[in-house]
DNA sequence: GACCCGTGGCT
DNA sequence: TAGCCAAGGGT
């Protein structure tokens, strides 16, 4: 197993350097996200913010900046905090153990025993979705991967095999082995160093192991957007709150469409509720299909002017009128950035974006 | 245990 | 196309 790893391991910019600041980071990056799309913004982050200090002095906002795209906008936040307190609480050092290191934001038992064997060498065997499917395979372990006993059992499994003294190195290969040999389909057997013992490869059973109970299905939801428009050609946008569902991001001011209401009613109610103003619609402005972990939207985007009223941040942080050219330096999440972009694109090409 | 939380690639 | 899934954690 460490053999197959040290011949395949694939390049990356946080392996091997045995800095806990950048492991650390990684693997939050790495939380439900695939490598070759954490990459680009480790190395981004890591331009930035270089050391924990760096990270640990900056601006919120900054921070999610450097993010922005890469989802789950919580990690960043909950990383900035626990920045915040690996210098003010343990003098800027990463914690090498458990205790300490779970107390970080962000920070659970996946995050805590990769952090602690990759940088520091302890003997803690991670658990994600990679050593569930290689381990369900090699052990033959039929029953639903979904529920906690299962994954218990592969956590226990997982602890009796880790190496002793490269436990870094073979929670790496195991999870390696999972996205490039071990996948959830397709697997390449005739490649894989352990297909010796691996029960689901004698039983024939690659395909029916690791049992899933099925997902729950997304909901489809309508949402209408307005984006305010004053006499300046400035745009409105708010900030999300930090407890909710894209916390910290920035927005344009909208919400869902109700039961047999019209979509240009939405944009009027919404903007009515949400910033306590009275708008006109002015035209369609872009309509996208967007799909977030657990619903799915349409997004009905409409150009729209101010008839009455102050805009006041009744469900935001914060609300700002911005020009076009400085949408580019807000954080937005991904279905807003695509309004941001059209924007900013008729802006610079001089076209009318006014009625 | 159940639900919430983004985005992109693959089938 | 729509669902699955990915180096999970918080509540």
């Amino acid at each position: 197993m460490l053999d197959w790893y040290d011949q395949n391991k694939r390049e990356m910019p946080w392996r091997d350097c045995g800095n806990p600041y950048k492991i650390w980071v990684s693997e939050i990056m790495l939380q439900q996200t695939r490598v070759d799309q954490a990459t680009p913004y480790f190395n981004r982050f890591m331009n930035r913010f270089p050391t924990v200090q760096d990270l640990a002095k900056a601006d919120q906002q900054e921070v999610l900046k450097v993010w922005e795209g890469l989802g789950y906008y919580s990690r960043a936040r909950h990383l900035h905090a626990a920045a915040k307190l690996v210098v003010d609480e343990f003098d800027g050092n990463v914690p090498d153990n458990w205790d300490d290191i779970t107390e970080l934001k962000g920070v659970g038992p996946y995050t805590a025993s990769a952090v602690l064997s990759i940088a520091y060498q302890k003997k803690h065997a991670v658990v994600d979705g990679n050593v569930i499917r290689v381990l369900s395979r090699y052990l033959g372990i039929e029953d639903n991967v979904r529920s906690t006993s299962t994954k218990n059992t592969i956590q226990d499994a997982a602890d009796e095999l880790i190496s002793e003294k490269r436990p870094g190195d073979f929670n790496q290969a195991v999870m390696e082995l999972g996205a490039t040999i071990c996948t959830p389909s397709n697997p390449t057997c005739e490649e894989c160093p352990i297909q010796a013992n691996c029960v689901a490869y004698k039983t024939a059973k690659t395909e029916e192991i690791p049992y899933k109970s099925s997902a729950k299905k997304r909901p489809h939801h309508h949402i209408g957007v307005g984006i305010v428009m004053n006499k300046d050609e400035e745009v409105l946008i708010a900030l999300r709150p930090d407890d909710e569902m894209l916390g910290g991001m920035w927005e344009f001011p909208g919400g869902k469409q109700e039961e047999d209401e019209e979509m240009e009613n939405t944009v009027k109610r919404e903007l009515k509720e949400e910033l306590d103003i009275a708008v006109s619609i002015s035209k369609p402005f872009m309509k996208l299909d967007h799909a977030y972990s657990h619903f799915k939207i349409t997004l009905h985007a409409y150009l729209c002017e101010l008839v009455d009223g102050t805009p006041k941040p009744k469900s935001s942080q914060e609300i700002r009128w911005i020009a076009i050219d400085e949408l580019k330096d807000y954080p937005f999440p991904k279905a807003n950035r695509k309004l941001t972009e059209k924007l900013m694109n008729l802006d610079k090409g001089q076209q009318e974006l006014k009625i």
